[in-house]
RNA sequence: CGGGGCGUGGCGCAGGCCGGUAGCGCGCCUGGUUUGGGACCAGGAGGUCGCCGGUUCAAAUCCGGCCGCCCCGACCA
């Protein structure tokens, strides 16, 4: 409670105590706070509208590839679960249960939904006949509940939201491929609004979904150097379809089981770009995220200034809001300029415009990145000079991500230095992998880095490495470890 | 569940050992002067000291019990 802050109004650095440090941006940038229900989060305006600017940008790139929204029931019959050994397995521990409804005991307990394959496929053995039923690719958007014993802001809180693709298609062929697809779309989701780097690549069979056949992920590494599972996308094979009886007839009159995928991303992604691109400072939210792309501060010396400086803040603020930016202009009568900075920088904004006499008198702006920077600029042309910059802010953020992630990995690790690494503060490791189950228990034990991915092919090291990091025998696959979120 | 920390105006904290009826900074409200990197002056509002019980003439303070929150670990998007 009591964390040494490195100013009276300012947040704990993150040398200091990364975990404060994440606490602090979230609370005091109005991202999110703490619910009265313990595990549950309430999220702020501030952190929702960065919530819908994801869901606008994925929602988009989901229909794109041809998934159509639908809407599943928050219950789903306990017996549900149980149909799928794995599933109920993996699920069994965090599951909320409602006993009773209306004053009365249930005949049947109802589970709060903590994924929703179960009751999709019960609905989908009643919507597939045929081959040319399929495929199905549907999404929602929902909230979920999952019973965490340990539950952080954003990046686990007993209720989150997020959104679950699931598909069924006619040959497994088919289903591969749409997981990778979705794999892709979510990469280029993270990279290209998120600004944040991610290795691809595929789970092993210790952190694979419980009822997957195989899980791909999209893996980020934070500042502090742990990894962050950002999206995960499931071939389920026939696992589920057998479960639920999803049964088609084929083109030749044979009857045979749906091929499924599954895949989610969540809110956990907000807390994912807070720990990748925040400062000591706060929030550095990218330009394609922000809530507000451009504060407009107007200065002024006396009352005769305040008037033109005020109409000139305005005439800028609407020359870049019919241009499509998310602009305000900071007019408070009670905070002083630099009171200002300090407030908007704290809530990441990537653009600020500084409007005084002196600029209205020349014609001119100053434009202030987040990330470092003041220019003047003339305000005929603001509108594209405030574009360039975002954009330029943009790419340099996912540049600056890429960079310390690179920075932060090593390549051919063996016993000693996976050991080492680890213990260092680590970052992600490269190395070969026997592919034991043993080996990879053991590492976990003795390093707490778990395999985050058997990443893909471009992720891959040149040369391969040939033997197991842990025990030295002949690797069958490369894989990457690091402690994790 | 184990380990650590903490519950006192909205936020951050002091007071607690040595019981005597609550204070500081920030924020908030009103008025005025200010405004190119966290403004200043004056006035003002705001607290069952986490909860229950005990000791005492008297409890934020001492004793017992309970509850909650945060961090670290076991579980996981």
């Amino acid at each position: 409670m009591a964390k040494e802050q490195t100013a009276e109004k300012g947040i704990t650095s993150r040398a200091e105590d990364f975990a404060a440090w994440y606490n602090d941006v979230v609370l005091k940038a109005e991202l999110a706070d703490y619910s009265p229900v313990r595990g549950c989060m309430v999220i702020r305006p501030r952190g929702y509208r960065i919530w819908e600017l994801m869901q606008r940008a994925l929602d988009d790139l989901f229909k794109e590839t041809g998934h159509e929204n639908a809407y599943f029931p928050l219950f789903i019959p306990q017996s549900f679960l149980a149909r799928e050994a794995e599933h109920v397995e993996g699920f069994s521990p965090q599951l909320a249960v409602v006993t009773h409804g209306g004053g009365k005991e249930l005949e049947e307990p109802l589970v709060v939904r903590p994924t929703s394959e179960t009751i999709i496929y019960a609905m989908l053995s009643k919507w597939i006949q045929s081959y040319r039923d399929l495929p199905v690719l549907l999404n929602q958007w929902a909230n979920v509940v999952r019973w965490e014993m340990r539950t952080r802001l954003f990046l686990r809180t007993t209720e989150f939201l997020w959104q679950e693709g699931h598909t069924a298609h006619a040959t497994a062929e088919e289903a591969e491929a749409e997981a990778r697809t979705i794999l892709g779309v979510y990469r280029r989701f993270m990279e290209e609004w998120m600004a944040m780097p991610v290795l691809t690549g595929q789970k092993t069979d210790a952190e694979k979904f419980a009822g997957a056949v195989r899980t791909y992920s999209c893996e980020a590494l934070m500042q502090d150097n742990r990894a962050l599972q950002a999206g995960t996308s499931h071939f389920l094979g026939q696992n589920f379809a057998r479960a639920f009886g999803v049964q088609f007839q084929t083109a030749q009159g044979d009857m045979d089981y749906v091929w499924s995928t599954s895949w989610g991303v969540s809110t956990r992604l907000i807390g994912g770009l807070v720990m990748t691109h925040g400062d000591d400072v706060g929030l550095v939210c990218p330009p394609r995220l922000a809530p507000l792309q451009v504060v407009v501060v107007p200065i002024w010396k006396s009352d005769t200034d305040s008037g033109s400086v005020l109409e000139a803040a305005r005439r800028v603020e609407d020359a870049l809001r019919a241009g499509g930016i998310r602009v305000n202009v900071d007019d408070r009568e009670s905070m002083t300029p630099g009171a200002k900075y300090y407030y908007w920088e704290l809530r990441g904004v990537p653009v600020r415009l500084e409007v005084g006499p002196r600029d209205v008198a020349q014609g001119q702006v100053v434009l202030a990145r987040r990330t470092g920077g003041k220019v003047p600029v003339p305000v005929a042309s603001v509108l594209e000079s405030v574009k360039a910059a975002l954009e330029e802010i943009q790419a340099e953020l996912l540049r600056a991500a890429r960079e310390r992630r690179e920075a932060n990995s090593l390549r051919h690790v063996n016993r000693d230095q996976l050991t080492e690494y680890m213990e260092a503060g680590g970052g992600f490791a490269y190395g070969g992998f026997c592919g034991s189950p043993e080996c990879e228990v053991e590492i976990k034990e003795r390093t707490k880095a778990t395999i985050r991915v058997l990443p893909d092919p471009e992720f891959r090291s040149d040369p391969p490495p040939a033997s197991c990091a842990w025990c030295g025998k002949k690797a069958v696959t490369e894989a990457v470890w690091a402690r994790a979120y």
